[in-house]
RNA sequence: GGCCAAGUGGCGGAACGGCAGACGCACUCGACUCAAAAUCGAGCGCCCAAAAGGCGUGUGGGUUCGAGUCCCACCUUGGCCA
């Protein structure tokens, strides 16, 4: 093997790490686990798509697995698996259009990302792949769902307990048998309800809210609507305090926290009472509002129920029942998003109905209006237009009364164009009480607290917290998704399936197209569905579980992946728990981990898994982007087409998407990769006044760098890039463009850079000259130099404190210099190449196996120690002090290492530029940091 | 509109409050070669013919002996939420 040959090298190391089973991770208590600390390193597995692995996969892969492999070099005891997300609507979609089972395309898509993945030289156990898809798997999503379907949550314990131990009030008891079942059922953490749910007719199916974007699918983009479904609801409501607070103590960034609170949504306010004006001859009935400013109920000029409230019909007067019911018609068929966003102007409709503000007396009207949606808090709202931009925009849209009740600061006065008594807008920041009556001159924090206690004096309210979580819609009515494991008897009652009986396969249909309607495809498959037991019919239920369902506890899986009796085991549960970093997508900040942590802490409470909180240290890789290209506009594209074509470009049409406008990319044909169109390279690039022009044109061009995407054309297939340069090229790229969190731009060019770098590394070592692996001539045994030892232990400490806090950018750049330096020497010793071996392992583990080979080494160096470096080595004899005058840098100094502060300052006063600097000026101090930097100061 | 990031050469990016631009890409020159590629060596923020010098981390202010880094305001971009 004379010169670097990255295909034969990853070759040989991939088959000998399957075949010797060199990342098998022992469980605890095999020989060889004694005495280690645990390291659980895990990556948020993938859906397999159809498409194969894209470059943003390996990044966060790679990353991972650096860690894992420099953490089994620091003598951990590593846990690193990979499986599969593997349950979910492509492929079903797939299947719908192509008619083929989505089992088979899912196995097909596992096997090809379980190539690609295993191409990159990642060194995952496999004997712990979990596919959730896979029986022996989701028989526990299920198990899990019927330990979810079980508690209730108890407020006093804050904890999940066994529906057993829900006391029954003595007035359900009474009603017998069927009544507390009921009541049981209407406390269970895993409930059905009655919903308003986004219906995808496009999709024939039930999406949740986070599904939905911008009033249309996230998949495939089809319209929605609202329709009430019987669905199957989790009660993440109820952990919400728990999710919030359990947040503070993780290692997770401050923006992803900030993201997880926003989402759970904790807000303090009051529920206050309006009672209905005796007018309407319903004087019992009384309408409950949340808001978060109670301190201005006296600001209150009028009060909307969403249309769907169900009081709207009661209060109704006969004369405007007509213009109720076409508004509500009207409103039901529009989605939230198109009731609280688009719409620029308010609309509502007066009930006839008027209600009692509970503060003064005042008699209100009541408005029915689209933008109070019925989900969140009561459905009702109290209007304070002077004080909520959404109420002041209502109430000039129907001359309704503004009132101010805080006294608005001067500075907004003046911007808006406003008095106190007359807004132009609605002023929502805090300041004094007004108008008020008890509240008056009070801040808004203590008029909160003086209003909130005097309204539970009189019970009219009460202090509430409100979250912005809803809980969580947890059925969809598609086939390939995990059936769940209940039984609906004729009066109703629903049965739990024993665990004995688990998994629940699906049956094996072969249409799989929606039916069009709320019931899902499980519904044609009659002879699954319709059940007798003890002489009872039974119907299965039709509904399945989301994708999430699978993705919420697969880490718990890998820890003990062929276990029939348990999810896990306990002890090998306690020994694993929690996940020391958890690496993957942003995209995921919010509902996956959200979901996953609910989950975790219902396991807990129930005494499953060890710890409250499943993942310990959270890292969101960033995306990577398209290369940088240049765009044209669509007409300076028409008006230029020749002058495009003579120069051989491609021009691509980029159709209008989101915020970005139509464009054409330039391309040259057939110098990127395996012949692939590239991007315009710099010597065709001119720049003029600050504008970017197509060289000797009058094209202007926009250079940016886009989301890759298969209508962009500027995808990168992490295939090609191996079979150019390698995988260990590609993971060394991935890693140096930049901090794995930031988002970053790819380029292929610099692809090479590291290429070169790995080439040059094995040319340190290996005689490229020779036919056979073999020491390069100048490797010598006589002990380095004094510099290229200290080079050598500085850049220990530099990779090794870069690996620790995953700056894999800058380690690189460190073992770059390495090799720079090396290159530089005669005899090369290897006393320093093979500690720089161990260095690059975790990054180029396929060139550094074959490297640690070459040295005579071996059979692996995947648990060899990690160098150590001597702090003293690392120090140089003598170091050069830059002087400033007045913070302006005037000379540098050379000086012995150990300088003393006196005789730097000496030094620095004796230089010639520095006198030169100072000359005819006082000088006033002589700032010396020591061993660092002498600043003169002069007047 | 709110919250959170981030603005540094032609490009990706470095830089415990202490020499801005490490490392890499691109580019230029040179060596090797019949030639090219590869490789090796040198140069490479901007202004000035060059040196000397000056100017430089989005803009404006502030703190400090000293600010890319800390504080305030603004502008721009990205993300999340509304």
């Amino acid at each position: 093997m004379p010169s670097y040959n990255p295909a034969a090298v990853e070759r040989r190391w991939q088959e000998y790490w399957l075949a010797n089973q060199t990342f098998r991770t022992p469980d605890p208590g095999e020989p060889g686990t004694a005495g280690k600390p645990k390291y659980y390193v895990l990556d948020m597995f993938p859906y397999p798509s159809g498409a194969g692995l894209h470059v943003g996969h390996p990044e966060g892969y790679t990353a991972t697995d650096i860690l894992a492999r420099y953490k089994r070099m620091r003598g951990f005891h590593v846990l690193h698996p990979m499986g599969w997300d593997a349950y979910g609507l492509p492929a079903e979609q797939y299947a719908v259009e192509k008619n083929v089972h989505p089992r088979i395309t899912t196995q097909q898509n596992i096997t090809t990302f379980r190539r690609q993945i295993q191409a990159l030289g990642f060194s995952y156990d496999w004997d712990r792949e979990v596919d959730t898809t896979d029986p022996t798997y989701f028989r526990w999503t299920q198990w899990i769902f019927l330990l979810l379907y079980d508690p209730w949550y108890d407020p006093e314990t804050k904890k999940g307990r066994p529906i057993s131990e829900l006391p029954i009030p003595p007035h359900v008891a009474a009603r017998g048998e069927a009544g507390g079942r009921q009541f049981r059922d209407s406390h269970r953490l895993a409930y059905q309800a009655e919903v308003p749910v986004n219906w995808c007719p496009a999709l024939g199916t039930v999406l949740a809210n986070e599904e939905v974007i911008d009033g249309k699918s996230e998949r495939g983009g089809h319209p929605v609507e609202r329709r009430p479904l019987r669905q199957w609801l989790m009660r993440i409501t109820q952990y919400a305090d728990r999710l919030l607070e359990d947040l503070e103590p993780l290692d997770w960034s401050e923006s992803i926290k900030q993201m997880q609170r926003n989402w759970i949504g904790k807000s303090e306010g009051a529920e206050v009472d309006f009672t209905l004006d005796e007018v309407t001859g319903t004087p019992s009935a009384r309408i409950r509002v949340y808001t978060t400013r109670p301190d201005t109920l006296f600001g209150a000029t009028y009060m909307v129920l969403s249309p769907e409230h169900a009081l709207v019909s009661q209060i109704t007067t006969p004369g405007q029942r007509a213009a109720v019911k076409a508004y509500q018609d009207a409103a039901a068929r529009k989605s939230d998003f198109e009731r609280t966003e688009l719409a620029k102007t308010k609309t509502g409709v007066f009930t006839g109905a008027h209600a009692v503000n509970p503060v003064n007396g005042e008699r209100i009207p009541i408005w029915i209006a689209d933008y109070v949606l019925a989900g969140y808090g009561t459905g009702a709202i109290m209007a304070v237009p002077a004080h909520d931009e959404r109420d002041f925009a209502f109430a000039k849209q129907f001359g309704l009364p503004v009132r101010t009740v805080v006294t608005p600061n001067a500075e907004w006065l003046k911007k808006t164009g406003s008095t106190r008594d007359s807004l132009t807008e609605a002023y929502t920041d805090d300041g004094a009480a007004v108008n008020s009556g008890l509240l008056d001159g009070l801040d808004t924090a203590s008029a909160k607290a003086k209003i909130i206690g005097w309204l539970e004096e009189r019970k009219l309210g009460t202090r509430q917290v409100n979250y912005k979580l809803r809980d969580w819609l947890f059925s969809r009515q598609r086939y390939w998704g995990e059936p769940f494991p209940v039984l609906h008897g004729p009066d109703g009652e629903l049965v739990a399936l024993p665990t004995t009986e688990l998994p629940l396969l699906p049956p094996d249909l072969a249409d799989f197209k929606p039916t069009g309607t709320p019931e899902g495809p499980l519904s044609k498959a009659t002879e699954w569905v319709n059940v007798t037991r003890g002489g009872v019919a039974y119907k299965r239920e039709t509904n399945t579980m989301p994708q999430w369902a699978g993705s919420c506890w697969y880490f718990l899986r890998y820890i003990d992946p062929h276990n029939t009796d348990a999810l896990a085991a306990p002890a090998k549960l306690k020994h694993w728990l929690p996940v020391d970093l958890y690496v993957g997508g942003a995209e995921h900040a919010v509902l996956h981990l959200l979901y996953s942590r609910f989950w975790h802490k219902v396991l807990f409470d129930r005494g499953y898994v060890p710890c409250p909180e499943p993942f310990q240290r959270l890292v969101n890789q960033g995306m990577i982007l398209g290369e940088y290209e240049y765009h044209v506009t669509p007409d300076v594209y028409e008006a230029n087409k020749a002058a495009v074509e003579s120069r051989g470009l491609t021009a691509v049409h980029v159709p209008k998407k989101d915020d970005d406008k139509e464009s054409y990319v330039l391309r040259v044909p057939g110098i990127g990769p395996d012949g692939q169109p590239a991007p315009l390279p710099d010597e065709m690039i001119e720049k003029k006044k600050g504008k970017t022009f197509l060289k000797g044109t009058e094209i202007e061009l926009a250079g940016k760098a886009d989301k890759m995407s298969k209508s962009r054309g500027n995808v990168v297939n992490p295939d090609d890039i191996i079979r150019e340069y390698g995988a260990d090229s590609l993971r060394l790229y991935e890693m140096f463009m930049g901090p794995l969190e930031a988002v970053k731009p790819w380029n292929t060019k610099s692809v090479e850079g590291v290429y070169r770098f790995l080439t040059r590394a094995w040319r340190l070592v290996v005689d490229d000259t020779a036919e056979e692996l073999k020491l390069h001539p100048a490797v010598t045994d006589a002990a380095p130099d004094k510099d290229t030892l200290r080079v050598l232990h500085r850049t220990i400490q530099k990779v090794t404190e870069d690996t620790d806090g995953l700056r894999f950018n800058t380690a690189i750049a460190a073992m770059m210099e390495f090799v720079n330096h090396a290159t530089k020497l005669e005899a090369r010793p290897r006393a320093v190449l093979e500690p720089f071996v161990l260095l690059l392992a975790p990054y180029a583990p396929h060139a550094a196996e074959e490297l640690w080979r070459a040295l005579g080494r071996g059979p692996t160096l995947a648990y060899e120690p990690w160098p150590a470096f001597d702090p003293a080595l690392t120090k140089a004899d003598e170091i050069e002090i830059p002087v400033q005058v007045n913070g302006k840098l005037k000379a540098r100094l050379t000086v012995p290492a150990e300088v003393s502060d006196a005789e730097l300052e000496a030094a620095a006063r004796a230089d010639a530029a520095v006198q030169a600097a100072i000359a005819g000026k006082t000088v006033k101090l002589v700032k010396v940091v020591p061993r660092k930097l002498v600043n003169v100061v002069v007047g």
